[in-house]
DNA sequence: ATCTTTACTGACTCGCTGGTCAGTTACTGA
DNA sequence: TCAGTAACTGACCAGCGAGTCAGTAAAGAT
């Protein structure tokens, strides 16, 4: 009496029990950075990553644990590795400012990964230790990088002596607002700005300024 | 029977037609920036203001229309202002550039008003209609600002020849990033940072980038 | 004083969604 | 081939909060 329908053909689902959770963080991330936490529904995580909702549970204790999970997953070791990259450099400090900003834009900033930022501003007020692990780890190392090349110019003379702080944020603030516009603001609106030429115009600007002449 | 607490005194609410959408607005702009749209209730809303949560009905038809209501009172004519201001000037383009940055900081940025900013971006993803709104009636008109005195300065030989949209987004950057700043991650710091002394070396930097010679 | 108007209240409804769990089905290995 | 296991499903529940509305009381009119 049973329908037979597609019997001996592929089964309704498979057991992936390894691929799961990425499939699942990369699923929450895109609806995290599109909707907002709260307005992001479970259901729909869920059937964008091809399960049902229980087995969302199985993985992730809570809606908040795959919101932690999914920033740390996105944090990965990349800073590690451009720590070690800036430690190695041996060219001058203007090229390494260089190499920096764009490793972070094409290995950051040009992925999906890049909408994590905007999630954590946007939940910050919600989530504090989260908002603290991010900026301890992620924000707070990310600018260390920047400090870095500029000490290194200013000890070097390549550079001329300014305020270390003010001139971090000012390398990265066009970077980070860049990434954030693609995903807000920007979504409504036909852009036309070329991020790596924005950045080069970025880095002459910023040269020009830090010149110790 | 009736127990007769503070009878003759202050009643139990007063009717105040003309200053509750204002006072519901500012509740409202609190929280929003605070919790995030969805995660704010508007019970809280209305326990701010004072009132009940059927008040607040009296006043807005939703949710939605709350939220629009506060982010168009908080862009007000202040922009206008600025460009009158802008026009009518008459000393150096880099004074122009100066001014501008001060008073948008000092009129907006240091004020709730920068919350807008932050709210925006969590939930331009939501309200497609309202993001382009403050996209076209805010930032463009605002960055317009920058433009203008570029230009002036360009065209009066204070400053090189520079790409126009992008030296604008560098003059834009450091100050939209502080103002997120103050209202997310910011918010799980012991933040140092001085914004007025910042902005100065902003626009020292700036200028020097932008000199002529 | 008393009536009328209307700003305001707060208890209620109802749809929605985070979270649960008993049952189902793909795999495993003997 | 046929248990045994565990990955997966989906119907369900409980609580929450947006939105409603019949009733209440403050201010104004007569």
């Amino acid at each position: 009496m049973d329908i037979p329908v597609k019997s001996a053909e592929t089964p309704r689902w498979e057991r992936r029990k390894e691929a799961r959770p990425s499939e699942l963080m990369d699923a929450a991330l895109e609806l995290f950075v599109e909707k907002g936490f709260a307005a992001t529904r479970l259901d729909d995580v869920a059937k964008r990553a091809g399960v049902s909702k229980g087995t969302l549970y199985l993985y992730f204790d809570s809606k908040e644990d795959l919101l932690k999970a999914v920033v740390r997953e996105g944090y990965v070791a990349r800073i590690a590795d451009a720590e070690a990259y800036a430690r190695a450099f041996t060219g001058t400090s203007a090229e390494l400012l260089r190499d920096i900003m764009g490793m972070w834009w094409t290995q950051v900033g040009a992925t999906p990964m890049a909408g994590i930022t905007k999630l954590m501003i946007a939940e910050a007020g919600n989530f504090p230790e989260l908002a603290r692990f991010y900026h301890d780890e992620v924000m707070h190392r990310g600018m260390g990088l920047f400090t870095y090349a500029l000490q290194r110019g200013i000890a070097s003379g390549e550079f001329r002596p300014v305020n270390l702080e003010h001139a971090t944020r000012l390398c990265c603030a066009p970077v980070v607002m860049t990434m954030i516009w693609k995903h807000s603001l920007g979504l409504c609106t036909h852009d036309e700005l070329v991020p790596e030429a924005y950045f080069e115009t970025h880095l002459d600007m910023l040269l020009r300024g830090l010149r110790s002449a």
